[in-house]
DNA sequence: AAGTGGGCTTCCCAACGCTGGAAGGTCAAG
DNA sequence: CTTGACCTTCCAGCGTTGGGAAGCCCACTT
């Protein structure tokens, strides 16, 4: 199988997959005879998990670890969790930054009237403190 | 007032100072006789507008035209209203994918026993479908 | 045998928004 | 005059790709 039908299959462009080649996530794949990189059937389940991994938001780091928990038998489940655990904090913290922007712009384009007049209590509000309250 | 001074007052370290200057973000600012950048209070005034946009989550794009509507009188606030309106649109884009991961992972970690033992559903749907551990 | 077209290779550059560091100039105080 | 804090420019890198150039490989047709 070559990168582009394993890009294909797992979901990952070619150019993804040399690329984590290149940082070490995954192992160097073998190559043909004229330099091709060959996967087996097992390389495409390495991808593929990796794949959901990154879609789950998982750094490239964390995605590395939890590659070698997976393939490690001897492992605590603990360990997982730990790390999933965290990520949902750091989901938990973007959620709420996130949030609080859409509070104070909300707020914000509610107070605007949005005509073709220049009265704009948006840029009143970024322009500095004093002139509205929250 | 230099570099170090404005960066204190607005809350922008001088290296993104000198960031933003160089991608024309802010125009080039006065020069001391020793070449030191030297500023204004409406230079400070200005970046204070700067720092809070971003700190709205604006791109510094975004920002740029902000401040080309904030300092064009004639603007429409209209024009204001549809920037703000159209970031809050990608906020709440972002606080989807956020929530859609949070939901998948609180669901897996409540799965995971997490002790000791390898048995890791987590692991497991990472892995893919078909290899649950049942 | 030669050509054609697609896939593959490596390498470099751009993007975002900074951040750090090196090498050196300026300034005020002791 | 020396020290040390501040400033200057330039270069490089972070993370995760995407784009594209230049060239090799392979299977197919003519």
């Amino acid at each position: 199988m070559n990168i582009g039908s394993i890009a294909k299959r797992s979901g990952l462009p070619a150019k993804t997959i040399r690329y984590y080649e290149s940082i070490g996530l995954i192992p160097p794949a073998l190559r043909s005879e004229g330099n091709y990189r060959t996967y087996s059937e097992h390389d495409l389940q390495t991808l593929k998990f990796v794949q959901r991994a990154r879609g789950l938001g998982f750094s490239v780091k964390d995605v590395g670890k939890l590659l070698t928990l997976w393939q490690d038998r001897r492992r605590a489940s603990a360990e997982v969790r730990r790390l999933a655990q965290e990520h949902v904090g750091e989901i938990d913290r973007k959620i709420e930054e996130l949030k609080g922007m859409r509070r104070t712009l909300t707020h914000l384009i509610d107070q605007c009237h949005g005509d073709h007049r220049p009265d704009c209590p948006i840029l009143d509000d970024l322009a500095g403190p004093g002139r509205h309250a929250h």
